[in-house]
DNA sequence: GATGAATGAGGATTCATTCAT
DNA sequence: GATGAATGAATCCTCATTCAT
């Protein structure tokens, strides 16, 4: 059944996107697995039919998000060409066009509350990991100074930009991208203050 | 009768320790109001007798360990002698101190999951607010770079603390204090790189 | 699904029965949800799941059980060729009837205590709104005695009806259905003494 | 200690008192205990130093309210030269007085919420009690039309007055008390109609 | 595959009453 | 006699999940 399959891929995207919508303005915790069926159009029984529980849809959002920011970020990490500045002011621009892409997905993504699910644990670490291995090469290339340890600045980076974002997508009007970028890529590559 | 006095002021001191220690073990929406008052050796009404509900004693908990952490905090606001440098050091060792004496308290405090508490967005906004104040006051004796936003600054600076601080609590051993606070204070005021 | 829409509607007549039954008998107040849903035969959530809260499960059995009773004392105003006299036996006659073929349904009905549950503010209303028309109607054709206010004459014939048949519910052998009409009729059409 | 006596007596003053007004606007199931002892300027534990419990509270009010009405309807049936009539009359005039001057008692004593307090049943009993022997003794003096039960009329009579009062005490502006006076006592003595 | 009525364990909160001071 | 902090049984309602249709 082709046309079966294809329904069957189509309530799947809905009940994500539903479930992208209503986890970015509720919280994943208050969001009632009633509510996700309602807005996808479909019965509560079909969501446990696509997903192991609630959870499992959350983890299927946050998940496939964090493949495809990691996948755009995985692009500066390839292109050695790059000088560590460079690098830096690439990485923080792919993730500003993301969070304005992708708002509502962003607000679930970098949302704090994840944390008590565990899900955005796993997230978290493979975020942090990353970074902790670009410090580590870096590192080992003496680009990195002596007194820095790698694995602590990759969280206060990481730290630094979800929580910075995930304002800035809840108050966009506070800040335009530019500063956004200027500031957070400076805060990186030279702290803040003049020289 | 002061005796009667005192010892409610010991079964409200009690509430907030059994609170402190289980919001920081379980987090807030996971800690059980019988538990709570099992902890703290009274009946669950005496709970409901001395915080609005379960929430009022986080919001309790968390309010006076942010007074006693912006207390610590202020003093190095006051002291006008210290160039930036100094400043931040200071600052960063303020809160490392406080982190290790109050674990637990920090632990609820720097939680994320506080956040959809709404308490905490009080807490976030005052600590931001704080370094807020201070981003403005540099920027405007020329101290700051110019491309710097203080306002994206000051959320940056508080997310890499934050964050940074609340990994630390749970994973003690992954760095010492001494590493933490250099890796953070050479992030804050000159970036990561070498120069 | 027909047969399943079928068998929510049982569900929910069972729970409605349930309610008339221990309403009754023990009042709205007193009635616990989890009992009510034991004598249904369901799980307390179904309860929830057809009403709103144990409140609209009492208004739902008054609200249906008050347009039972003014569908059968509609009829009486609808024969406009009645004289006074009859016109008020045959009110008092569905009323008695009303009251010996569903005596559970009108103790709630006619209890006070639902005056505190706000549904019988309403219905209270209602039934003198009604009589009130009538005797208004009354009074426009002369029919009614000059020194008589339509609104408080309507209060007190509700008063003395819902009063006396609230009783007679509780306490059948203590007057036979003729008796009790008998009474009401006189005291309504020309008091209750000889002359 | 005659200071004492008098101070305990003048706090079980104002423990009524209090109980009196709450009942009234909130209804008995409604008074918290703090309340009234917060209302009559006491400690808690003092209600249940000078009552059994909030019913007794209650009871003590009620029974009060209902002794002094009583008194004053004695008075009327002592007076034999009466005829059935005046006396009508006369105890008429006689509760819209005692609700004029003590609304906040009638509101709880005519309360049809005191059903389910059982208090009331008693009250009801006791006052239906006095109206039947009134009955009685004027169906075997040849007064009463033989049609008519003296139960159940003391049943009707006494519903119609508590059911008009209450409403009345409610909203005062619906009536003046010669209008309910007049409707009331034309209701029992001959009918509504006009003959 | 889809449905949606039914489930019921679980948890927060209330408030009349007590009793040590 | 008065106090008021402490009690804890009692009850309402929620909501993720299931499974017969």
């Amino acid at each position: 059944m082709n046309a079966r399959e294809r329904s069957k891929i189509e309530t799947r995207r809905r009940l994500m996107e539903a479930g992208i919508a209503l986890f970015a303005s509720r919280g994943i915790s208050d969001t009632r697995s009633t509510a996700l069926a309602e807005a996808a159009g479909v019965a509560v029984g079909t969501l446990y039919l696509h997903f192991k529980d609630k959870e499992g849809l959350a983890r299927a959002i946050l998940m496939e998000g964090l493949e495809a920011l990691l996948a755009e970020l995985g692009t500066v990490a390839c292109d050695a060409a790059l000088d560590v500045g460079e690098a830096v002011r690439r990485q923080t621009d792919i993730m500003i066009r993301f969070a304005q892409e992708r708002p509502g997905l962003c607000r679930t993504l970098f949302d704090p509350e994840a944390v008590r699910w565990q899900i955005s644990t796993e997230i978290m670490d493979r975020v942090v990991a990353i970074q902790e291995r670009r410090f580590f090469d870096q590192a080992a290339a003496g680009l990195l100074d002596a007194a820095v340890s790698p694995r602590v600045a990759a969280r206060a980076v990481v730290g630094m930009l979800l929580f910075s974002l995930n304002w800035w997508i809840i108050h966009p009007d506070e800040a335009d991208a530019e500063t956004l970028a200027a500031t957070l890529n400076r805060l990186r590559l030279s702290g803040v203050y003049a020289r």
